[in-house]
DNA sequence: CGAACTAGGGAAAACGTTTTCCCTATTATG
DNA sequence: CATAATAGGGAAAACGTTTTCCCTAGTTCG
């Protein structure tokens, strides 16, 4: 199972379409040798004059050097790994999308693979873009997995994102944003805002990140000096986000002091906290101020009513890609922004 | 600029970490060959006592076949590239994810790139992808481009989604829905729900798509004895599908006569649509409907007021497989759905 | 003027597979 | 019993690159 043949292409035509290295030497009148010093810019072996008979020639072809011819020999590839949990989430697909671009720039190929939150595919991704010669690993909310240890000083350098590496590694890189601060900035708002009762719904706390945002903002408000009671923090294991916020919000407002406001851990929870209060509740609608985290662009058009930490997702795309290159192992915390509904409302 | 060399890595420390078939061969005592035709699973070349011996090696050592020998040896790999033409919009990430699983579950291994409907983008993709021997490509949204019509007859077969392939080829393969018939059912709900006037807001033509259900739909308003009049149709060029929709919305509103519904070629359109009735004109929120075209699974949650046609996103994977498999050339119409807004409010 | 160096470039090894020949027993067939 | 067929497996070629040697001619330096 872990190593796949290939199947036989079904229709072998043979078409006889790649032009080859020995082609573009025997067309230029040099060796192979030549040509690929030339392509590959190894100067001061070649001068300018057969630097330029080789290029025509190339391009009179259209000769573009074999990956498999490459790599097997260089041992590397162009291939970076982007191994995110769940491509459903459009959160994870902007900070895709994002990588894709930085990447390319950078001259690297994105691979885009989806783990579905599952230890075993996980390790079948790992071990294929080993195969691979990747020259990089993204890790887009890593799961503990067997192989992810084996994988630790490879020759690609391994990159966190938003969740740390479940499993102690020498050289790990991390890229996401300030949860600490940023769950600070809510709770100092929440408080000033309603000095009443407030809840929390939180996802899974076996991710990094949501366990930084909820030890983070009930340390901010026993700080602030209003602790909060356990019957007003909420979740439920194993439903998507979208349910946790629907359920969570259905029992805080079963409470005696149904909550003023209440923070959401991600967005799709606050949706579903909506969702609640809109099918359940309508009068209390505009009662209850919902925050939630990461901040959409399509936030502003479909669900003005949402406060929240913005989580710049434009910004992955570069700090990906200086995690990966750096010499040292690095973490980078990108800025937040606080977004208030009634800003988003106007204009 | 075509041909990128590879730059040497950084920390050349050499780990000699990778097993190769040699070692595995070594410990096993036979031949490579052996061990190759064990992998392969060509059988009635060995014995079985072989091959368990092969095998305990394999696991011991670990090994697995690096990619580059095997698929330059072979000219095929198990790489199938997805070019995207916007990873930031939900739908195509929605197929992009239902695509992965299929061809994961085929033992392929997905590529995704974005090409940000550039056509050198594109073409830069395809050469890539070609340099891979990828064994398909799928065009989500594919764009003229030099090297499209060039690929026609590579080994590899194409599939275009969603939208057709903008030159003539005669291998193509498509998948998507029928949006004939789908926008057909659009007008129908529309004109039995208000006689009155209603309107049509859609993005840029030059997409197959969008072409289809603008075409069809003014064709069944005709057919349906109300034909639509030209300040009812709305677009704007150049712009994103979210403000497509709100300065649509706000040209039908300045009519002397508003429209009462308002069909809207993409969900992103309806959302654009719905912030201008929001924000200008919220007394008409719910006297006018708004029809979309997607549907994603969010909209239940945070579009309840919006009816339209659903697009049934995981099933794209098995169909694009399906296509992409196939020995002839063949068009995949997916099913798709009429969602009522008042539905999606209940429950 | 001889030696040392440099610029420019070719031949061939090496990378890790798959696959084509080949060979040797063993079994089936006449 | 002789011969043909088959099962099992090894040696080596081939895939398309990059890179290490090596070579020659020209230039610089003593």
């Amino acid at each position: 199972m872990s190593t796949i043949p290939l199947r036989p292409t079904a229709s072998s035509s043979q078409a006889k379409d790649t032009v080859s290295i020995a082609e573009v030497a025997a067309r230029a009148h040099v060796s192979i040798a030549t040509v690929s010093r030339v392509l590959n810019g190894v100067s001061s072996k070649f001068s300018p004059a057969t630097q330029q008979t080789v290029m025509q020639a190339v391009t009179e072809l259209g000769y573009r050097p074999t990956v498999a011819g490459r790599s097997l020999r260089s041992g590397q590839s162009r291939l970076v790994a982007v191994l995110a949990s769940n491509l459903g989430n459009p959160s994870m697909a902007a900070i895709a999308a994002a990588a894709e671009v930085a990447l390319r720039k950078a001259g690297y190929v994105m691979v885009l693979c989806d783990t579905h939150d599952q230890p075993e595919l996980q390790d079948e991704y790992l071990l294929e873009m080993g195969s691979h010669y990747a020259r990089g690993l993204v890790l887009l909310g890593a799961v503990d997995s067997p192989q992810l240890g084996r994988l630790a000083q490879r020759s690609g350098h391994m990159v966190f994102v938003n969740r740390r590496s479940p499993v102690p590694l020498s050289d790990a890189r991390y890229v996401g944003i300030d949860n600490l601060a940023a769950v600070e900035t809510v709770a100092n708002w929440m408080v000033e805002r309603c000095q009443g009762k407030f809840g929390l719904i939180h996802g899974d706390v076996r991710s990094s990140a949501t366990r930084e945002r909820v030890d983070g903002f009930l340390a901010s408000c026993r700080k602030l000096g209003l602790p909060l009671a356990r019957p007003y923090i909420r979740s439920s294991a194993g439903l998507s986000h979208l349910d946790i916020g629907f359920e969570g919000m259905q029992a805080l407002m079963a409470l005696k002091q149904p909550p003023r406001a209440v923070f959401c851990t991600s967005d799709l929870i606050a949706y579903g906290a909506h969702r609640q209060l809109r099918e359940h509740h309508p009068t209390q609608l505009d009662q209850v101020a919902l925050v939630g985290f990461d901040h959409s662009p399509l936030n502003s058009w479909i669900a003005p009513w949402l406060n929240g930490v913005r989580v710049p997702y434009g910004e992955y795309g570069d700090a990906i890609l200086r995690a990966m290159q750096s010499e040292q192992p690095q973490d980078i915390l990108l800025p937040y922004q606080w977004v208030n509904a009634a800003s988003s409302v106007q204009t």
